[in-house]
DNA sequence: AATGAATGAGGGTTCATTCAT
DNA sequence: TATGAATGAACCCTCATTCAT
């Protein structure tokens, strides 16, 4: 008896986060699904609640260990104001862990009640702490469109830290890198604005 | 005989557009788009050959209108260096203008031949000319990685600038304060680069 | 070419309302439905919104005819008292003439919106009025109970007249026999109750 | 060991009486009775040999309880006909007792073998009795469809005193009012049926 | 006795496309 | 050009029953 006896839910759960990666949840076939893990549609029925469920399944867990580890990275953030670089190489390394979960979540939940998760995670979650610390370094309100599009560039940034397909070697050195060149932007834009008056 | 007889085509195209952009491509349909405009899905197949020639002919013109205006300026921007933001503003503006369509590209196009267009734009079409600026900047090869996100950071400022609303005077005065931003950060990427020899 | 054409809404009709009190709308199958009327389950939804509609279109004509029927037998009967036997001649009349849909509401209608149609009928429809008949004959209230029973088996005996498979003489001849089986039993039972007091 | 240990069977039967009575015999969800019942399907089959059995198993006792009764009944009003009002307490107070199985029988047993136990009862148990009766009153033939109808309708009264939801008390009391009725329009139609010749 | 995964057929519905009229 | 009925396959899901464990 192998010691690795196959696990159909892991077969599922594999063969649906590929279908919903090349489809998207509302495309995806769940009869192609079962049928790649090697069953009926039926018995599908006997691991999860639905397509939703198994979706759910995929990026349930990703989420909670996500929110787990952010709310780390923020704390460690306000009470050491130095550890930017590493903070972000803490959180970029989750993310490249589960990059697939978050495509999912991404570009793949349209659907599902995870619709819109990524419009949120910019506007809900990091939107408002990138204002204020735009706020504070400007030492005044500053524009928020402004504010806006810098942290949507931002987030593009790691979009391509976490798909580029990068050894985490190589994002070390890519982050360093950015972080000099988006703190020298930041900066020069700040005195300009400030001019300005 | 009216002098504005309703044009079929232009009443499709329009529901055509609004259920794509919608739904996307594939889960547009056909029916909806047909009962939208005001007839059944038959007479469709009059105007045209089917779903994906709808699609084409909602995108295509907009593409051929967007390669002419970008080899304008390049051509522009290789003769004369000095015309960067001036430049990107006429891209801007023709991208505002046709935001629809670079939306069907970009976000519905799945199942269409079109499928990939922004990442074919950004890869063979932008990328190539950044490297170029970038070594030639630099006075030797960038890191291709660094480029590339760079690049992809520049791509998603425009985006913000064509689907975030603003008035042609906001857009001005962002691409004006978003190129200090990013030439400052350029400049002094460089110089740290160029230290590391 | 013939002067009949098949009407397919016909057909869907006849083999819905065929499968329809045959197995109750829930098990009846539509496919089975589609089938006999010699089409695919696809065309069936040219002509049908769904099943739901397809067991309305039966049934609502039916229910619109009879309510004004009924409004003008309840206005016969109130303006003149000895129009009875007359009346219920004309409701089981009309009953007979749509016996498939009066089957169709009362027992074939688990799962659709006609649910319960039956019990309302008795309930909201016939009772309060059994009632009022029933206080006036006897100048004082009758137990609700003995209404409700005795208007139970009156709706028996109807079910009978009109699922009995009878001629219109027979039933002519059975109503007439039957009011007075009821009215003489009525008259000694208000009697009894007289007594009691 | 307890005393009362849990009895699966009983579990099982209490769950698809439930079951049964809620959805009738075919909708009803096997899956549904015994996750109630609190075990899986699977199990459920070492207690019964199907679905069908589970439904024979609610019932049979009852028809098997209810036939000895019947016979008891009829042999009692054979001999001694003053015992009419006695016996059919008799019927009703066992009917009342087991209202939830005559419910399966009578509303619930579509797909089964029982199918039509309630037309069979009335036509092959109740109605020959019935004809005898009235032809002996009578003292010569009566027309079988007035038997048949009023048989029904004496048939709707049992349904209204098991399933009205009333005390053995007022049971009694209606049992004895409604003699009056159907006896008193009994004895007036037979005299106006003889009246005729 | 019990588990629960698996079967295989069937449920209602939607789809882009075709075509006789 | 337009109609709208028809196709035939696909959609997700539920079912009673079976069976290796």
């Amino acid at each position: 008896m192998s010691r690795f006896p196959p696990n159909i839910r892991e077969l599922l759960l594999d063969s649906g986060k590929e279908q919903f990666l090349a489809h998207g949840f509302e495309k995806a076939s769940l009869r192609t699904i079962c049928k790649n893990a090697g069953l009926t549609t039926g018995a599908f029925y006997s691991h999860f609640a639905g397509k939703d469920a198994l979706f759910a399944a995929l990026v349930d867990p990703m989420i909670i260990g996500f929110r787990r580890m952010y709310q780390t990275v923020i704390a460690q953030e306000l009470s050491d104001l130095t550890t930017g670089v590493e903070n972000e190489l803490t959180s970029i390394t989750y993310a490249i862990a589960h990059k697939d979960e978050f495509r999912l979540l991404f570009d793949c939940s349209k659907g599902t009640k995870y619709e819109g998760f990524k419009e949120n995670l910019i506007h809900s979650v990091f939107y408002p702490s990138y204002q204020e610390v735009f706020d504070r370094y400007a030492g005044r309100p500053v524009d928020p469109a402004l504010v806006r599009i810098i942290l949507h560039m931002k987030f593009e940034e790691y979009m391509e830290l976490i798909y580029g397909g990068y050894t985490m070697e190589e994002v070390k050195k890519l982050i360093t890198q950015l972080t000099v060149f988006s703190e020298a932007g930041f900066r020069r834009l700040l005195h300009e604005i400030n001019k300005e008056i």
